[in-house]
DNA sequence: CGTTGGATTGGCT
DNA sequence: GCCAATCCAACGC
């Protein structure tokens, strides 16, 4: 059982510390998938960005719940993104993992991105949850249990972390709460 | 119950 | 660069 106490700190905070971290999942095969989180987006209650803006909902409850489970959402009508739950329970907050770069399994991220390859395995949000296949399913799964888990890595040098605004968002787009590494090719939208 | 628009992506102009 | 795809949560009546 893994330790995420280290998560119980703010979303910005958290969003700079998954950084470098690794998501590892066995699919049913027996296959491992890794992905290196190589960019991060901060929600919390106070930001009119975020889906838990407005208070506890179905569609927000695991965002209120303990840090390190994982909170999916579905959008645009057909894509998944996930968000690693943060802060303390019944903050309503996550980290969007935005972007990972495959470690294990790339051949079969390819299949499961209809044949894509390169950077366009995983460099969007979406992106990354088809490569992993995570979808409504994986809602509220808890990051320390196998079949999904999250490997906590060494925290990143400021140095390499660049922070700019949000990708996609309408309202608060003034926050600089999107991180990622510096070059890394994974990157969804470098500057 | 009807309307609206979204933490995106990929294909086309 | 623009925009359609395609579902559903949230909100107004």
């Amino acid at each position: 059982m893994a330790d995420f106490t280290l998560l119980n700190v703010s979303s910005e905070e958290a969003a700079r510390r998954l950084l470098g971290c690794e998501l590892v999942r066995v699919l049913d095969t027996g296959e491992r998938l890794v992905g290196r989180i190589v960019e991060t987006e901060a929600y919390n209650q106070t930001d009119a960005a975020s889906h838990s803006y407005k208070g506890r909902t179905p569609r927000t409850d695991v965002m209120f719940g303990p840090a390190g489970h994982l909170y999916v959402y579905f959008t645009y009508g057909m894509h998944y993104c996930c968000n690693v739950v943060v802060g303390h329970e019944g903050e309503g907050a996550a980290v969007l993992i935005r972007a990972l770069e495959p470690i294990a399994g790339a051949q079969t991220m390819a299949v499961n991105r209809g044949g894509r390859t390169g950077y366009e395995l995983t460099n969007g949000p979406a992106k990354a949850c088809q490569a992993l296949l995570l979808d409504r399913a994986w809602n509220g799964h808890d990051l320390s249990q196998p079949p999904l888990q999250l490997k906590i890595r060494k925290a990143l040098p400021d140095e390499v972390i660049v922070q700019t605004t949000r990708i996609g968002i309408t309202k608060d787009t003034h926050r600089l709460w999107r991180f990622y590494i510096k070059d890394n090719p994974y990157v969804s939208r470098p500057a």
